[in-house]
RNA sequence: CGCGGGGUGGAGCAGUCCGGCAGCUCGCCUGGCUCAUAACCAGGAGGUCGCAGGUUCAAAUCCUGCCCCCGCAACCA
């Protein structure tokens, strides 16, 4: 059999799920299932990212110690199984024993081929957090816990990664498969980032200052960076380097990231793995950011919308619905309140629910039972697959909810039924048949209402309204 | 001269790579239908495709310049 493998990014775990990794978890969730339904043996990974200053601090506060703090935190993660029905195989936690002993056998392989060096690394650092700060975490140039102090500049001896030797390698890379990375104007990107040359980056942390991570090897005065621990986890989960079978059985796979982390996963991830002498990645997908009202969701706008929040509102399929169909694979999407009702209301309950109880509610007076195929999936359906254009997948559904409506209209089978009773039965175990393909395209979409339709042929499976219209 | 994305009928978007009658959803107007979740089907009004030049038989699409909006700016996981 076949084997694929997709790992979506590992969400840090200071939080719940937010409405991004939600749709990371989806897009990668709908993949992962259409490629089960055409036969494939897959490997989907999700799990948690564990180590790092920030959870050290967290767990410092509340006074328990870090490991118990990720416990708790991982679990929503977990959760996201239930609820959003994201069928992972794989849950990786970066704390887990293999996972440590893959990270620091990666370190070696890396350091081995002389790609590990140690040199002073400056940093910004508040005394009142004994924090290091990075820009992006300051307010005005200062803490925004402690703005009345000044930040201190603090040097410390680190291990550095060679990341400066890989680019022309890199680039080769990018060449060599100009699909790599998609959609294309992120492989562009890249290009242009690798090609202005490469920095090498730190990978370690004093463990005196900041214990929370993995023991660099051979040297306990240092512990890994969590950039690089947790980036191994996507070999890890596959059996690395211990069980090498099944490694090589799936590996290379394909990544999905959000592009705030085009860089991490497309080039940084890329040049450890050449380092450490393993394939780079299948292809590295990049969707967009999930926008509230046209900004950025942020806490201080108070425009964050949770997964939570739309899942009580759509249902779980309602909301893998509205991630999927807010925007193209790849580019950034807009969600108000306003306008996810309008295409709740117009896609799942007036088009795909109002279509699935019309055709049922015809078929009660059919005296020949109709009998479910076998399907397969179209192939526009899956060249669009394939392509990643996961929004033109559903929209071949959706023309095939529209062409039922219309035959519907114009056949009339109500009058049918009373006048011409064949033709009657011919039209709705056409409708039926639309019907059966309707719900098998969108198994990997909405997998709950799929099964559900599925249940209506069988003799007991009663019906209910698929989508409630939400006012 | 930091990097990238975007500006298309009232709203939200596709189409731009590989030029060829401007497409989709919502909303609005008219008609139809009554099997269905106040749904569904048909028809219609509404657009200088940011601006200005250029190339071409032909430009939303290619080239040049400009204006406006939005992200990111390397160790944020």
């Amino acid at each position: 059999m076949s084997k694929f493998y997709i790992t979506t990014t590992l969400p840090y775990v200071n939080g719940k799920p937010h409405i991004g990794f939600a749709l990371e978890a989806v897009q990668a969730d709908v993949i992962a299932r259409f490629e089960r339904l055409r036969g494939k043996d897959v490997i989907f990974n999700i799990g948690t990212d564990e180590h790092g200053a920030k959870i050290y601090e967290k767990a410092k506060e509340e006074g328990i110690t870090p490991q118990e703090y990720c416990d708790r935190m991982s679990k929503p993660f977990r959760a996201l199984r239930e609820t959003l029905d994201i069928h992972f195989t794989n849950f990786i936690r970066t704390t887990d024993e293999f996972h440590v002993r893959a990270a620091q056998e990666f370190w070696k392989r890396c350091a081995d081929r002389g790609d590990i060096y140690k040199k002073n690394y400056r940093m910004k650092y508040c005394v009142g957090c004994e924090l290091e700060k990075t820009d992006s975490d300051l307010v005005d140039g200062r803490c925004p816990e402690h703005p009345n102090r000044d930040l201190e500049t603090v040097e410390e001896e680190n291990y550095f990664f060679r990341f400066s030797h890989y680019r022309a390698a890199l680039l080769r890379l990018y060449e060599n498969d100009p699909k790599f990375v998609v959609p294309e104007k992120r492989l562009n990107e890249i290009v242009a980032f690798v090609d202005r040359g490469l920095h090498d980056f730190s990978v370690s942390r004093l463990a005196q200052k900041m214990p929370w991570g993995i023991p660099v090897p051979g040297d306990e005065a240092h512990v890994m960076y969590v950039w690089f621990d947790a980036l191994v986890n996507y070999i890890s989960t596959l059996g690395w380097p211990e069980d090498m079978d099944s490694f090589e059985k799936f590996w290379p796979g394909i990544q999905i990231a959000g592009k705030d982390n085009l860089r991490q996963q497309s080039a940084m991830w890329q040049a450890m793995l050449l380092s450490a002498g393993i394939e780079p990645s299948r292809k590295i997908l990049i969707h967009g950011h999930v926008m509230s009202a046209g900004q950025k969701m942020s806490k201080s706008l108070g425009n964050v919308v949770s997964p939570d929040e739309l899942i009580e509102t759509f249902g779980i399929d309602g909301t893998r619905y509205l991630l999927l169909s807010a925007a193209p694979f790849g580019e950034d999407m807009d969600i108000t309140k306003e306008r996810m009702i309008e295409k709740y209301n117009a896609d799942l309950a007036n088009g795909l629910g109002n279509l699935v109880s019309r055709v049922m509610k015809l078929a009660e007076g059919m005296e020949e039972k109709y009998v479910p195929h076998v399907r397969e999936f179209p192939n526009e359906f899956v060249s669009s697959f394939e392509s990643y254009r996961l929004t033109e997948a559903l929209d071949f559904v959706w023309s095939l909810v529209r062409r039922a409506n219309k035959n519907i209209e114009e056949t009339k089978p109500w009058e049918l039924k009373k006048t011409d009773y064949e033709s009657f039965e011919r039209v709705l175990q056409e409708l039926l048949f639309d019907i059966e393909t309707i719900a098998f395209l969108l198994g990997p979409f909405l997998p709950h209402t799929s099964e559900k339709i599925f249940s209506f042929f069988s003799s007991e499976g009663g019906r209910s309204v698929l989508f409630e219209r939400i006012r």
